[in-house]
DNA sequence: GATGAATGAGTCTTCATTCAT
DNA sequence: AATGAATGAAGACTCATTCAT
């Protein structure tokens, strides 16, 4: 979906799975360093192929974009599950933005591609939105139905939070500054301990 | 400052004028519209001038940016230093993120500016950058004086978490989703009533 | 000639002839450092005038040109004149071409007005180019006369020898090589002495 | 060399090569009439390129100058080593300069790939200086071992000469004058016959 | 399928030149 | 007369995109 490759039933050529590979590997690294508006030619020339063959395998911006940060989001979103076991759930929840902030810092592009997953509607993100959303949304549910915070946002609230503090990634020690401002939000976030139990 | 024009001492032409004020206007749109990277070109063609026009008003980039903003800045200001007085403390904070709110939501450059006179160091935003931080500081001063809000948070801190939350701003309603955020923002940093007192 | 200024019969004003002299100065710094073709525009803002300023007093690029080297031709046939008395004439050729070198290492827009007063058929440089002729002729005359150099060679064939040694100045020292290759050439012109004298 | 085409191993295009012959037949025509400053747009043009091909094929200025140049500076190494062979050594000189004369008249941009080939320190030029001045160097030391010149000129000393005295080129008929400044300058370089043998 | 050449639109920027004040 | 604002025509350069090989 979005790949320009792949008549149906046509088994890939190696060379064109490796290039593949190699385009995202690149795509990332040029994304990172260039943020989204790099020029696609440098993505090319990093991979070390063709521009035609950019063009080929990912025809538009965008489907590049998708493909490149698919698997980011998804450790994102398996970590959210593994938070979910055990532990205190605001905890859970509280480690799980911080977790989110580690990998910002790691990946620079990864903001890039939360930032159309939780708010765009571009078709191309649907399902990795959906995944987000549901992974997030289970994360709260457990505090929420300890009665522990606040029921009236929503998975996407939170992510937005937690994007939004993100943007301030420049000065060095950034990521201390993103913890404690997601420190008093969740804190905010919490409930009294219902005096009648 | 920032401005080509203008020897001290000599009567600025009526038509030199208007076309600043057709420049500012035109900027504010058209980088409200397409970002910061948004083409001079583009700038000067609604602005209704000759491009040469433009780059003897503000012959850089920057210049153009910061005078474009540099009011919408200003009276965030007027409106924190309104805020200060009377009323309760907290709210009056809570107050003002609102109003910040309302600003972004009209003014749709307001982030651009706010963010590098934040962030940044570039020295033409220095002075921006003070008034802003000085008056969000007695803003906050107040309430942490009166044992109010937890006291480890920098006037950009806030600043910060304001911007970050309003990066949200795209689907119809997000003023309503960022002010929740924002009251959310403001619990956390509540302090629990002195039990001394 | 060649100036905008002036309708007949009417005294100037007096700021309007400190402007052309402000105006002649910024040119000679101007050209020099920049070649010929920098920018009028900086020029009015050396000599601290209005680009309308120096339009009205030199319409074209040319008319400055002109009025900015006229002097320093003037100088170099006053040289001439001078070498023309007393000493061994092929040693005054010999010396004023080196003293050529000299204004050239000084003033280094002098090649500048001399090609075209050499080469050019431009009536603005025909007055020029006539006065700096008969200054060298005379010079060759007289050693001519003396059967001291070839007597096929034209003033205008002498200046171009020089003026194209000249064009080699830039690295450091060039001064040395120059002179060194007008001697070569002057001893080239030299006839042997009449041995039947 | 320069030219930012061709990874090893892969046979050109045929239009590519088509191309860049049509740039360098452009370029020459473009940078004789317009100097050395003229607009690479002027040159694609005449070529019947995009401006983008030009760019592709020569990305500097002086990529595509030096491109254009080479095989004319390499004629002047060819003509230099024929002349060094047989007759007497100082006609040898002479026929080379009068050689060179004829060159620059049939092409015009020759002096400009000259200058810097003997001024300049340009690495892209440090080769064909290297050549150029080897070959006239041995023109000269036949010259100079024979005790038939004087030996205190270097190679570049004489191209400049060379070089300046064809500055002169402009009017009608300046090779004659260009040949006979030439003749007179190495008639200076002569030394007499020593009166020993 | 891969490659990279060709193309031209779009940007920034500088200036010569004209004209309103 | 002097000034400097306005204008737009170049020119350099970059890239997205298409296509020939």
């Amino acid at each position: 979906m979005g790949e320009g490759v792949q008549k149906a039933g046509r088994r890939p050529r190696a060379d064109s799975l490796r290039n593949r590979e190699k385009l995202l590997l690149a795509a990332r690294d040029v994304f990172s360093a260039g943020g989204p508006e790099a020029s696609l030619e440098a993505v090319a020339r990093r991979a070390g192929v063709g521009i035609g063959t950019l063009y080929r395998h990912f025809p538009t911006r965008e489907a590049l974009f998708q493909a490149v940060y698919l698997r980011d989001v998804d450790q994102l979103v398996a970590l959210a599950q593994q938070a979910a076991d055990g532990r205190d759930p605001v905890e859970a929840l509280r480690q799980w933005l911080h977790a989110c902030v580690g990998m910002v810092a790691t990946k620079k592009g990864m903001l890039t591609a939360l930032a159309p997953s939780v708010q765009g509607s571009d078709p191309l993100f649907a399902d990795t939105s959906r995944r987000l959303r549901a992974a997030v949304g289970s994360l709260m549910e457990r505090a929420v139905a300890a009665g522990r915070i606040r029921s009236d946002l929503t998975p996407e609230d939170l992510m937005r939070a937690m994007i939004g503090m993100c943007y301030t990634r420049e000065q060095p020690g950034w990521q201390t500054t993103v913890v404690l401002l997601l420190d008093v939000f969740v804190d905010g976030l919490r409930l009294p301990p219902d005096p009648a139990a």
